[in-house]
Parts: structure tokens; sequence; C-alpha cells
RNA sequence: GAGCCCAUAGCUCAGUAGGUUAGAGCGCCAGGUUGUGGCCCUGGAGGCCGUGGGUUCAAAUCCCAUUGGGCUCCCCA
């Protein structure tokens, strides 16, 4: 490439039109889901107060502390979004929902960005969809929103997927476990890998994620959350459990799962593929009490979820799962010469009144290639208009599929178009 | 922040004991069919071999640097 041409930043795609259908696809699978479970669709701004995402999500994640595009514009400091929980929490208190009556259910589908280094599955600017249920602690709640989420996945076809789930507790327990955790881990310190050694402080729950092969023996024998509950997140945890199953939904339980964010309390889940390669999880969530109160509203419990398009694309390409079909096109005007064309181009719009797509060439083409050209752009019907066809007013009506043409004033191929599309 | 791999035509890639005008398939354009697509045949356009420097009589090929891309760790969607 020539140094005097632009490209998109690292980590950023365009997405050009053979790829777009895909997109239309699953957006308009995942609004027709989420109007069946009648789930509203928010739409925040890309970017947001600095403070309310390092507050949000937590000072010491990775995501806050060095994933974050940020910049800012006198006094104020903007944060491209990294996820969208935190800003929807945000949009919830800032308009008073809580007053609304009962529990919001509130869904999203849009870009997020995170300066990481990209690699498969994983770049600088991602989307993700994703729902919330603001406003009850009700174990159903958390069903329901889990329900939604596996709901999509069952609708695209993408069924080999493994839902783990755990409790992470809440404050009470999880002080209980951090104690249990800490003694555990004491005696072994020295052993640990240097990234668990900072975490022992920090946030022992952490240390359970570690992929490091030293760690691994001494993570296996370490305490367990679920021991460490106490009586209410028991018993929530349980009738999660129990509606699930209920519900017809496998799932796994996993006591070492915690996910990557501050806010999350009690019920974690996570949907994994073995389809995606090193970056596995198509999506997770959770439960997240103590968000709202953390940026300033009353307190008010939530859970959610958010999944991950592009990793959603990658798994159903790997099980060869089509998403959607390719853009037809239903008419193709062929005109060779002058007149032909200024026909064309009053006609032309005939037919897109009728709801049809219709196109023709703008490049002045032979007959032949646009031909080639309605075939290439996969059109199922081509009028074929030149000096004697206006002469005439009969135009040769080319069903392109069948090969086969007549000729016919336009009145009658308006007609035919329509009863071959149904209209 | 760390590691590994890669860079030749629009795309996928050949081309290294350094040696004339750098190749294929696909795609694109045109002709075979003076107004008819897909299949077939023929022809054509299109590359400063990522960029800069070095070694050499000679560099796509060897060396150094640089830029861009991919994958992995960390972590997550």
């Amino acid at each position: 490439m020539s140094q005097n041409t632009f490209q998109t930043h690292h980590g950023m795609v365009d997405i050009l039109p053979e790829e777009s259908g895909k997109w239309h696809y699953l957006e308009a699978l995942i609004r027709e889901t989420a109007r069946e479970f009648h789930f509203g669709e928010i739409r925040t701004p890309v970017l947001e107060p600095t403070e309310l995402i390092a507050r949000g999500i937590g000072q010491l994640t990775d995501i806050v502390s060095k994933e974050m595009f940020s910049f800012s514009r006198g006094e104020t400091n903007y944060v491209l979004r990294p996820e969208c929980t935190a800003p929807v929490a945000r949009a919830y208190v800032q308009h008073h929902l809580d007053q609304k009556g009962g529990a919001q259910k509130l869904f999203y589908i849009g870009p997020m960005f995170r300066a990481e280094r990209p690699q498969k599955g994983r770049q600088r600017q991602f989307h993700q969809f994703g729902a919330e249920l603001i406003g009850t602690d009700a174990p159903i709640a958390d069903v329901e929103i889990i329900r939604f989420m596996m709901r999509i996945y069952e609708k695209i076809g993408l069924t080999k997927t493994t839902l783990m789930i755990n409790s992470v507790g809440d404050p009470e327990s999880r002080a209980d476990y951090r104690n249990a955790l800490q003694e555990y881990f004491r005696p072994n310190l020295n052993n640990l890998s240097d990234i668990s050694r900072q975490r022992f402080e920090a946030n022992p729950m952490r240390i359970l994620d570690s992929k490091e092969e030293e760690d691994q023996p001494f993570i296996e024998n370490a305490p367990l959350i679920t021991d460490y509950l106490n009586e209410a997140c028991s018993r929530h945890y349980a009738h999660v459990k129990q509606y699930l199953t209920d519900s017809g939904i496998p799932f796994v339980e996993n006591p070492r799962l915690v996910r990557g964010l501050d806010y999350y309390t009690q019920t974690a889940f996570e949907l994994i593929s073995s389809d995606l390669g090193s970056q596995d999880a198509l999506g997770g969530g959770g439960r997240y009490d103590l968000l709202i109160e953390e940026i300033g509203g009353r307190p008010t419990p939530a859970v959610g979820f958010a999944c991950g398009m592009e990793r959603l694309m990658i798994a159903c390409e790997a099980l060869g799962i089509p998403l959607g079909e390719a853009p037809s096109l239903d008419v193709y005007i062929v005109c060779r010469g002058e007149g032909a064309q200024r026909w064309a181009m009053d006609r032309i719009t005939d037919i897109r009144k009728q709801g049809l797509s219709c196109t023709m060439d703008f490049s002045g083409k032979s007959i032949k290639a646009q031909l080639k050209d309605a075939n290439r752009q996969n059109s199922r019907f081509a009028i074929i208009v030149g000096d004697s066809e206006l002469e005439q007013q009969k135009f040769t009506f080319r069903n392109m599929q069948e090969s086969t043409e007549e000729a016919l004033p336009f009145d009658e191929i308006v007609g035919k178009l329509n009863s071959a599309f149904d209209k």
C-alpha cells in the first residue's frame, strides 16, 4: 500500500455491504426476541463521563486501569464506553426510571471500545448486545435475563454452547470468603505467580481466575465461594438453579467463575463456546445489586448480560451456521441508447413504488455487460429496452433464473412482477 | 506491557545455493455471439515484491532498521 493512503486504526474494521447483511440479520433477530420478551431498546451515547465508568466498573479492573480510550476537553473528561451496563444504570438514575413503577427491562446493541492488543475475537471497537432488568432482586429476574440471552442463541441455531453459573455472594459472604482464601493461600504465597501475589491483597478471588501453571495445584484445592454464602445468597442461588432447571435450560455450575468487573454480586454466569479459539466467552453477566448506589442512585438491585457480536459470528462461521441470506435484486433494467435510458429512469421509479428493488447500469456498458452485471447482482428479472422496444412499446421481460423472455407492454410487466413477488 | 509469525497483482498464494522483460488460480475488462448473463475458448489491463538503508557486478531473495498485519500471554465480549 502506498504510504499516502489511510486505513482504519488498529483493531477497528470496516463492515462492507456483503458483511452488513449478517449484522442486519442478527440485529433484527435480537430486536424481535426483545419484543417477545418485552425489553425496550435503550440507546446511550458512545461517550460517557470517565468518572462514571471508573466508579461503576472499578478502578482496579483491567478495563479502567489500562484499556480506556479517554480524552478531555477543557474541564470535562470523556471516555469511549467499554461496556454498557454502567451507562444504562446511569440513564436509569438520570431519567428517574425507578419512578415508572415496576422493574425496568432494557436492552441495547452497539459498539464498545477497549484499548487492548487485538487478536482473534477481540477488537478495539467491538459490538455487544445486552439487557438489564433493573429494580428487583428476585431470582426469577436472573432467570428471565438468562432465558432472554439463551433464546437468542437458540433462534440463531447456535446451541453448541455451555452456560456456566456461580454465585459470587453479597459483601457479607464475600468478606468471609475473602478471609478464607487469604488464610488458604498465605502459607503458599511464595509459590504463587507474581500476578497472583499481587492479587492476594487487592482481590484474592481473582487468583482463582489465574491461568498460570504454577498456581493450578493451589487453586484446585482452594475453598469455594459456595461454601461461604450466607443464608440469603444461598437461597437465592438455589432458586436460580431450580428455575433454570424448570425452564429446561442446561447449565454447569462452576464455583470458580468470577467476573472481571467489580460490580457483580450473587449470580454470575458466562456462556462459553469451544469454537471461538482462545477467547472463548460468547457472553456473560450476572447480578449487580451495588452498582446503582455506587454511581449515585438509590440502592437498586439489578441483573443483566452482555454478549459479543463478533464472537457470535465467529462461532457461527466455524459451525457453518448461515446468518441470513445473500441480498438479491428483483429487477435490473438493461438499456441501449439514450432514449432507452430516459425511459428506464422513469419506469425504474414505477417499479420501486411497487416495493421492489430495481437498478440499472449507470456507466454505459454494453447489453452483454449489463446482463452480466444483473447476473452478478443476483437479479431475479431483467427488462431489456432498446429502439425497437420503444417503438413497439413492448419490452423484453427476462426471467434470469429460467432464461426465458417475452415481449410485453410495461403495465403487463408490472403485473407479472407483482404476482411473481406476491405483492 | 511481553512473546511468536507474516508482508509479492483487487483476492488467495507460488517464486531462497542472489542472475535477463516477476508468475499462477480466482476476480476484473474485452472479443468469440454487430442486442442477451451463468459454462467454455481467446486476449488484455493490473505489481517500484510494505518502506528506508546496507552487502554485491547483480537483491522479491542476504543483513539492519522501520511501518503495517495476524496469533498468543495477561484480561475480557
